[in-house]
DNA sequence: CAAGTCATGGCAACCGCTTGTCATGAACGG
DNA sequence: CCGTTCATGACAAGCGGTTGCCATGACTTG
C-alpha cells in the first residue's frame, strides 16, 4: 500500500445512497434482522456486496462498547504451558464471534499491569491466565471489565482451575507406591497461586501417607530455573522430586544428569502440566497433566456467560480434573544415593560414571528400546 | 464488575468542564504539546489525573485511523517456532507504543484469510509470519494495510528472511564431512515458501558436493508429521535426513527409533529452526538455527518504517543469518543400515534390538553421560 | 367507515476524540 | 497610536456506525 493513512472503504452512507434508502436502514439491515423488510434488506445486502462494503468495527464499537475483542493475558508466551490454553481460548472466542487479544506479561506483575492498562479499554472482557498480579490489582481490573482468572482462586472473581490437589495427591501416591520416603518440592514463582496450592497439597498428602516432605526454591519456572534447582538438590539429596512445572522438571533432570545422578534410577522426578516436550525429553517425564485446552476453552466460556448475563454468574470456580501421566522419570528408589551428591559437591559439570542403561518396567504396553543418549548441554 | 456494558470513564468533556476550558483544549493538551499554554496544560493534566481520565482509544482511532494496533499472523500458535518470534515482535511493538495482536491461522490458508478479514480494519499494519496464503491473497492484504512478510519473498511486499540457503549449505557440508553420500529431504507444507527454498538449497548444495539428494513428503510440520515421515523413510532408507523443521525432525527421530533404527548411529537427522525442545529431546538435535527473536523484531521494525514513511521503503528483503548448531543427532554413517528397514517392513511398532549405547564423539568439551532411555510413546 | 395496530423506513442525536478555522486580545513595530 | 503578528482557546464539523422516536400508510377490527 502506498499512502500511510489506513485505507477507508465505503460506508453505510455510500451503500444507502446507492440503494436509495436511509443510512439507518442500512445499519439495521445488517444488525437487526427482522427490523427491515426482507426485500429491502436483500437489495441493501446486494448493493453492499457490490460496493465491497465492510462495517468499520471501530465505528460500531464507539457507541455500543461492543468491540468483539477479548483479552487473554498470559504470564509468558515462551512457556509451552500456554500453547493449548491459547488454542482452546482462541477457538471458543472465535466460535462466539470474538477476536482474542493475546498479551504477554513477561513474568512480571508490572508488565502485566501495564499491558492490561493499555488494552483494557479496548476489550469487552479479560482472562487472566496464571496472573502474577496481587489480588487487589486483579480486583481493580475486574471492576472495569468482566474478568475470569485461570489457575487462581479469588473471591468474587469467577475462576477456572485445575484440580491441583487431586493431581498432586496422585503424584504423591505414585511415589509412595514406588517406595519413596521423602519428597522434595521444587517451588516456582512466589506470585503463583498454583505454586502455593501445589506445595500445600504435596505437604498434606505426604503427611497422610506418612512420607516426609520438604521444599526448596522459589525458582523461575523455566528450564534454566530447574537447573539451578538441581544444584541445590545435589547439596541435599532426596530420592524423589516433584516440581512446580514441567519446565523446571526438565531442567532438574538435565541438571541432575549432568551432575552425575541417574534419573530415574537414583532420583525420581515428577513435573506438572504435561506440556509440549514433556513426552520427548529424556527420559520422558512423569507428570500431572493439566487439561490445557479445556482450561482455555472454559475460561472463555465463563467470560462469555458473564458478558451475556451482565452479572457475574454464580461464582463457584470451574474445576477441571488433572491426571497423572506416568512415563519414565520415576522409579523405585535406588541405593547409590550418595554417589552423585559427592560428585556434585566436588565440582560442577560432572564426571560421573553411570553407564549401564537403567532397568525399570515400562508403564504401558508398547516397549521398544532406544539407544542411550548423552547429556551434553549446548545451552 | 456488575453491569454488562463496559464501564465508561470520564471524557474530555468532563475534564474540560472541571478545568474550565473547552474540550478541544483538553484534547490538545494531551496530543499537541506546544499548542497549549504550559500552565493551562498543567492544570488540565492535574484535573484529568484527579478525575481518573483515560483517553478512549476507540474514539481516538475513529477520526484518525490510528489504533496503535499491529497484527502478527502466525500459522500455528502451537508451534514453538513462533515463541521467540512473538517475543521479539511484541517487544519491538510495545517499545514503539503499539499493541500486538497475535492471530493464529491453524495452518490453513482459509482460516488465515478469515482471521485477517476480521482484524484488518482494526490494525494499522500486518506481519504475515510463514503465511500459508497465496501470493495474490497476500497482495490483496498488502493493498489494504502496510504489510511485511516473514520467511517468504514476494515482489513489492517488504520481507524479512532467514538465510536458508546458507544454513542449508552448512548442513549439507556437515553431512558431507561426516561421509554421507545421499541425503533425504523431508518436506513440510507445500504452501510454505521456506520449504521450497530449503529443498532447492539442499538439492543444489548436494549437487555441488557430489552427493545425491531426494525428497519425500509433504508432511504436516508437526511431531506427528515427522513420525509419518519415519514410516516412509523406513521403506526407502538413507543414512542422512534433513527435515523441513525441528518438529518434523523430532518426530522422525522418535519414529525411526521406534522402528528400531538408531539415531545417529544408523541415521543422521538434521532439523531446522532450533526451537524450544530441540536441545533436550533425545538425542539433542543437530539443527540449523534461525534467528527467531531477530526475525520478530526486524519484521515489526520494517513495518513501523513503512507506517512512518507512508511508502514501502526500499523493498529489498532483510536477510538474517542462520547458523548450524551441531548436537548429537548426526554422526558418520554406520553400516547396519539394512537391519531396521527390514524390521519396519515387517511390522509397525518396532521390536528392535539395538541396546548398547551409541558411540560417538561429543561435539563440544563437556561430556557427562546419561543412562539409556526408552522410546515408549504415550501420544 | 372511523379508529386502532402494526410494519417499515427516516430523522437526528449521540459515542468521544481530532482538527481546521476563527475570534480574541496581548505584544510589538513603525 | 494604529495596524500586524502571534499565541491561545473556542467552535463545530466530522469519523462511521447505532438507536430512540416519529411519520406514514396499509391493514385489521368493531
Amino acid at each position: 500500500m502506498v499512502n500511510g493513512q489506513p485505507q477507508r472503504g465505503p460506508t453505510i452512507y455510500d451503500v444507502a445512497r446507492a440503494a436509495g434508502v436511509a443510512p439507518s436502514t442500512v445499519s439495521r439491515a445488517f444488525s437487526r434482522p427482522g427490523r427491515v423488510n426482507a426485500e429491502t434488506a436483500e437489495r441493501i445486502r446486494a448493493v453492499a456486496e457490490e460496493l465491497g462494503y465492510r462495517a468499520n468495527p471501530l465505528a460500531r464499537a464507539l457507541p455500543t462498547g461492543r468491540t468483539a475483542l477479548l483479552a487473554l493475558v498470559i504470564s509468558d508466551v515462551t512457556n509451552p504451558f500456554f500453547f493449548d490454553i491459547i488454542r482452546g481460548a482462541e477457538e471458543a472466542a472465535s466460535k462466539a464471534g470474538y477476536t482474542l487479544l493475546v498479551a504477554d506479561a513477561h513474568e512480571s506483575a508490572t508488565a502485566e499491569r501495564e499491558t492490561l492498562e493499555r488494552m483494557i479499554t479496548l476489550v469487552e472482557g479479560v482472562v487472566l491466565a496464571t496472573s502474577r498480579m496481587s489480588d487487589s490489582a486483579i480486583r481493580v481490573i475486574a471492576k472495569q471489565r468482566p474478568t475470569v482468572v485461570l489457575n487462581r482462586a479469588l473471591t468474587d472473581v469467577p475462576s477456572v482451575l485445575t484440580d491441583n490437589a487431586r493431581g498432586m495427591r496422585r503424584a504423591v501416591e505414585h511415589l509412595a507406591e514406588l517406595g519413596h520416603h521423602t519428597i522434595t518440592y521444587v517451588a516456582g514463582p512466589e506470585a503463583s497461586w498454583a505454586d502455593g496450592m501445589r506445595w500445600r497439597s504435596l505437604h498434606d498428602g505426604a503427611y497422610e501417607l506418612e512420607l516426609r516432605s520438604r521444599r526448596i526454591g522459589p525458582f523461575p519456572p523455566t528450564v534454566r530455573g530447574g537447573r539451578l534447582a538441581a544444584i541445590e538438590l545435589a547439596a541435599h539429596p532426596t530420592s524423589a522430586v516433584v516440581c512446580y512445572n514441567d519446565l523446571i522438571a526438565i531442567g532438574v533432570v538435565r541438571g541432575l544428569t549432568e551432575l552425575g545422578a541417574r534419573v530415574p534410577a537414583e532420583v525420581s522426578v515428577i513435573g506438572f502440566d504435561n506440556i509440549f516436550g514433556s513426552d520427548f525429553c529424556s527420559p520422558p517425564l512423569t507428570t500431572v497433566a493439566a487439561p490445557l485446552r479445556a482450561l482455555g476453552d472454559q475460561s472463555i466460556k465463563r467470560l462469555l456467560a458473564q458478558l451475556r448475563n451482565s452479572a457475574p454468574t454464580e461464582s463457584r470456580p470451574t474445576m477441571l480434573p488433572a491426571q497423572l501421566v506416568v512415563r519414565e522419570s520415576t522409579a523405585r528408589p535406588g541405593r547409590r544415593r550418595k554417589a552423585w551428591t559427592r560428585a556434585a559437591a566436588v565440582g560442577a559439570a560432572a564426571l560421573s560414571s553411570a553407564d549401564q542403561p537403567s532397568k525399570r518396567s515400562p508403564t504401558a504396553a508398547s516397549a521398544a528400546t532406544s539407544p542411550g543418549t548423552r547429556a551434553r548441554t549446548p545451552e
